[in-house]
DNA sequence: CGTTGTGAACTCATTCACAGCT
DNA sequence: AGCTGTGAATGAGTTCACAACG
């Protein structure tokens, strides 16, 4: 039967999404330097075929030059339009343990836009500290701090056990994209997005790939 | 295009793989309480389809029961056993900073069948001290720990500037996983698996998602 | 009954191969 | 010459729908 949508060309995938911040990586890093990419230079830094790369590409728009290649400036501004991370995010986190700690200290989270505005505990013990220069408020400002401070996103670093309420908290609180760190997957209402970073799941992962010999992700080795 | 090893025994993707992973959990809540599980409560449960469900399931072998369900006690241990989890696994953990503190207070590492048997940094600051129990070493040391502990995975916790370095090390000590936090894509000899945990990444996606309104992630709201 | 397992259909993603531009 | 963009072919993964079975 005919073809209610004979038509490939539109949205993006979640996996092809996850390319194109792997494009976006490497062609920062060559953007002051050079002018021009190539698709079989970007396939071999993220390990994916030329093909690929150059059907992901076209997808956003025709920002190569045929004979060439791709520009790396332009190529940057086109896949940080097209990832949406060419705005700041303002970001809160809940839950100032180890793992927030780690995070805070760690500088790719405002290399690529992203501002922690705000810290949030229930521990009476850590509310009231200052953490890398942030003070760490009770939960029960959460709600009016997000709009105060018009924060977008949160990160959710909290145990299993707290993971859902703290999450309905964030949800509640205005906060459209949550990235959950708690080996529980949680349920949001509709119009919010939860990116899991899941360690128990990643280090399954790991076990499997490793007991059956998998070659595994982004492209192999060479020797 | 460049891959000698396809899929040597050609079963499980990846993605397969991490759906098992999150059957796993889901059953072994359910393992002690009640007898049997179905498609639809498992599906439920991980948010896919219970078609999906089946399908992978099925993959495993006839484990279920038509008409009644699967029996939990007996699902966890196929998955277990699928995934490569039904042993321990012995870990070492290179560059002790704070994510690498916070992973060693994490639970779940044991409670999911991995053992940190070893720490390694290049800080003399660092070294000799004890942290969770076990004494920091130095890198000169990894090789000869590696075999003597008989580790098979390693957890990659150092700044990005570091990573490939380091990575060849650990490869050269015989480690056949890694799990790495770095921000870099490392390369690896072929039959060592890496993993990576990109938090930059994660956090393009989820910009992109709440840029683009996308429901996101393992099927979110109904309504 | 209810629920699994599975051929078949179908959708989505990737690769091939080459036309078209520089 | 070199390299992109893209129809067409292929492949991978998912859902449909129902037979098979307790």
């Amino acid at each position: 039967m005919p073809d209610p949508t004979p038509n490939p060309d539109g949205k993006l995938s979640r996996a092809a999404a996850q390319r194109l911040s792997q494009y976006l990586r490497f062609a920062r890093t060559l953007a002051e330097a050079d002018g021009t990419v190539s698709s079989v230079e970007l396939a071999g830094a993220v390990g994916v075929s030329a093909a690929q790369v150059r059907r992901d590409l076209a997808s956003l728009g025709h920002l190569g030059q045929r004979g060439v290649g791709y520009d790396a400036g332009g190529l940057v501004e086109a896949l940080r339009k097209a990832i949406g991370v060419d705005r700041r995010w303002r970001v809160v986190l809940v839950g100032v343990g180890n793992l927030a700690r780690a995070l805070l200290k760690y500088r790719g989270f405002v290399d690529h836009g992203f501002d922690l505005v705000g810290l949030f505990d229930s521990a009476p013990g850590t509310i009231g500290t200052v953490v890398e220069g942030l003070p760490v408020e009770p939960m029960s400002n959460l709600a009016a701090a997000v709009k105060r401070l018009r924060a977008e996103l949160g990160v959710l670093t909290v145990p299993a056990d707290a993971a859902q309420s703290v999450a309905d908290a964030m949800a509640s609180a205005g906060l459209k994209g949550l990235m959950n760190f708690a080996p529980v997957r949680i349920r949001v209402p509709a119009g919010v997005s939860v990116v899991p970073v899941d360690l128990a799941i990643q280090l399954e992962q790991l076990a499997f790939a490793v007991h059956f010999n998998e070659p595994d992700e982004t492209g192999v080795a060479k020797e």
